[in-house]
DNA sequence: GAGTTCGAGAAAAACGTTTCAAATTTGAGT
DNA sequence: ACTCAAATTTGAAACGTTTTTCTCGAACTC
C-alpha cells in the first residue's frame, strides 16, 4: 500500500524528519537548498502526508464540519456552495451532514465530527437546544451558527433577518389589497418558521392570520397544502409560503385546480431560490444573501480556529430583499 | 479540552486499555458484565473515540469522499442525498468535495481526500483521465464511479445510458414533427454532454444537428444560449438540452423573447430535476434514478471497502425515462 | 485428578506524524 | 582568526488508539 512516509522522504533528500515536517508546515524555518531538496523528494516518491497522524500529533485537524437541514433545498446549497469555497481556499476539507430535519440524525452527524476531531462545525441547528453545542465546544471544536442567531455573545453566528423578511412579505401582499392572508410554513419547531411568521403577524397588526402547517418543507408538501387550503375554509386573497419549494409545490396546486395565480390569490415565496424566477408564474419571494452567508459563515469560523487569541466573536445579521415577480402582481 | 481517552475509561472500569478498544471494535469478544462496566464508564466520562487515531492504527478510515462536478445541479445533490444515506446508516461519514467543473480544483479535492485516507472514493470525473484515480486505488482507496460507466472490468461504476437517452428525446422531437433540432449542451469535453449528442445524432440517422457549446450547464448559459440561437440563424423546430438547468434558461430566455412554446419551439431537457414540472411551461426531460445512483454507488463502494475478499465488481447501466410534458406538446 | 482446551483480559508494541529542546552550523562583527 | 548570537537541523518523545502475543484460571475430557 502507501509505504512512503515522512521517514522514506527524510531518507531520500538526506535530512531528518523533523526538517521534512517542517517544510510542510513552516517552510519559512527551512533554508532554501534543503527545502528544494525535500520538496523534490516529496515529488519523485509520490508522498502523501498522513492526515490522521497529523491530527492525532497536532491535536486538531484541517477538516470542519458542514450539518444541514435539507441538503436537497437549493438555500442550502447555495450555503454549502459558499462554505466549499472558502474552506478549500484555505486548505481545509468540509465533512458535509445532512440531517434531514431528524434531531437524532442531526445528534449522531454531530457525534461523528467530534469523532472526526474536526476543527470547527457550521450549524443550522434544527431546534434550539444549546446543549449539544456546548459539549463540541468543551472539546475545543469551535462552532458557529449559520442562519441562527446567537443568543449569546461568545458564540459567532451568521443568520438573516427573519422577522423582518416576514414582515416585509407580509406588508407587500396587503399593500396588494389582501385582506385575508394565509402562512403556510413547515414545522413551528423550526425558528426560520416561527420568525417569518411573527413578521407577518407584526405587519397584519392584530388582524388574523391563517395558519397551516405542513411536516416538510417540499415541494410536494407545498402542493398539498394547497389541497387542504382549498378544502378547508377556502382560499384565501393571499399566500405566504415559509420558503420556495413551499411556493413552488402551491403554485402547482394552485393552478392544477385552476386557481388563477395571481387573479384569484396572490402567492409569494422566501428564499428566491434560482427556480423561483422560472417557475410557470413567476414567483415573488424574499431573497437572502445564501452564498455569502455560507462564506463569512466559515470566515467567521477558521478566523477562530486559526487566530484564537485575535478573534472576537460575531453576531452578523443580514437583510433580506424583496423581489416581486408575477405571483404578486 | 477532551482530556478524556481509552485511558480513563480503562481506569475508570477497572481494565486495561485494550479491553474498552474490544468493547468498542469486537463487543463480542468481551464478557457481559465486563462489557456493560466499560459501557457505563463511556457514558459516565462523555467519552468520544478519536478517530484519528484509529484511523492511524487501524489503517483505514470510516469516512468514503464524495467528488462531484456540480453541487448546485439537483441533479448531483439528489445523488449527495442518496449517498449519504447509505453512508451514514453504515456508519460512514461523507467528504464532500465540489470540483465546480475545474480540473484543477478536483486534482487538489482529490489529494485532500487521500491525506484523509478515505477508505473509498466516489466520483464523477470531470474528465476521462484515469490516471488519478489509479493513484489513488495504488493507495488503497477503492473507487466507484458515479453517472459514468466504466471501461475495465476491475472497477465499480453506476452509470445511465446518456446515449439513450439522447436517442429517446430526439425520438420524440421528431416525432413531434420537428424537422431542424438543436442541440444545446455544455463542454463537449464532458462526457454526458457527449454521449447524448451522440444519441441524438443516432436518432437523426444523418441528418443534420446543429450544436451550441456553452461553457457552463447553468441556467443563465441556458438564457445565454437562447439569445444566441436567436440572433445567429435564428430558431429551429425543437431544442434538446443536455440538462434541466440548461432547458429552464432557455425556456426563460425564449419566453422573455416572445417565443411560444411549445408552439414556435418544442423545448426538451434532461434530468428531470423536481423544478422541470412547475416551471413556467411544464418542462418535458428525461428522468434518471439520481438518488439511486448514488444510494447503489455507496453500496457498491462500501462492500467493496467492507468484504473486499466476496467483492465482485459491478459496471451497473440504468436506462433513463422519457417523461413528456407541455414544452413538447 | 492430570492434561488439555478455551475464554477473558492484560501488557506492550506499533501506526506516521509533530514538537521541542538540544546540537550543530552559519555569519557578522571585531 | 575568534566570539557570540542567530539560523538551521537533529533526535527522541509524544499523540490515542488497535492489534498481537501472553498469562491466568476455569471448565472440560478421559
Amino acid at each position: 500500500m502507501s509505504a512512503v512516509g515522512i521517514k522514506e522522504v527524510a531518507e531520500h533528500a538526506g535530512v531528518s524528519p523533523g526538517t521534512v515536517s517542517n517544510v510542510l508546515n513552516r517552510p519559512e524555518k527551512v533554508s532554501a537548498p534543503t527545502r528544494s531538496r525535500v520538496e523534490a523528494a516529496i515529488r519523485e516518491l509520490g508522498f502523501v502526508r498522513h492526515g490522521s497522524a497529523s491530527t492525532l500529533r497536532a491535536g486538531h485537524s484541517k477538516t470542519v464540519g458542514l450539518s444541514v437541514i435539507d441538503i436537497g433545498n437549493p438555500f442550502f446549497t447555495d450555503v454549502t456552495a459558499g462554505v466549499e469555497d472558502v474552506a478549500s481556499d484555505r486548505g481545509y476539507a468540509v465533512l458535509l451532514s445532512n440531517s434531514a430535519g431528524s434531531r437524532s440524525k442531526e445528534e449522531r452527524n454531530l457525534l461523528v465530527l467530534a469523532e472526526q476531531r474536526v476543527r470547527g462545525v457550521l450549524i443550522t441547528p434544527s431546534d434550539e437546544d444549546p446543549a449539544r453545542l456546548d459539549r463540541l465546544r468543551e472539546r475545543g471544536i469551535s462552532v458557529v451558527l449559520v442562519d441562527h442567531p446567537a443568543h449569546r455573545p461568545d458564540q459567532c453566528s451568521v443568520a438573516v433577518n427573519d422577522i423582518g423578511g416576514g414582515e416585509t412579505a407580509v406588508a407587500h401582499l396587503l399593500s396588494g389589497g389582501a385582506a385575508e392572508i394565509a402562512y403556510v410554513t413547515g414545522p413551528l419547531t423550526i425558528r426560520q418558521c416561527l420568525d417569518r411568521r411573527a413578521g407577518a403577524e407584526r405587519a397584519l397588526g392584530g388582524r388574523p392570520l391563517r395558519v397551516v402547517e405542513m411536516a416538510a418543507m417540499t415541494p410536494r408538501a407545498g402542493q398539498q397544502a394547497a389541497e387542504k387550503l382549498i378544502s378547508e375554509g377556502g382560499l384565501p386573497d393571499a399566500i405566504f409560503c415559509a420558503n420556495d419549494l413551499l411556493a413552488l409545490g402551491m403554485l402547482r396546486g394552485l393552478l392544477h385546480a385552476g386557481v388563477r395565480v395571481p387573479g384569484d390569490v396572490a402567492l409569494i415565496g422566501y428564499d428566491d431560490i434560482d427556480f423561483a424566477a422560472a417557475s410557470a408564474v413567476s414567483l415573488s419571494s424574499v431573497r437572502q444573501p445564501t452564498y455569502q452567508l455560507g462564506r463569512v459563515a466559515t470566515e467567521l469560523l477558521l478566523d477562530e480556529c486559526d487566530n484564537p487569541a485575535t478573534h472576537a466573536h460575531q453576531q452578523i445579521m443580514f437583510q433580506p430583499e424583496l423581489i416581486v415577480r408575477e405571483s404578486t402582481r
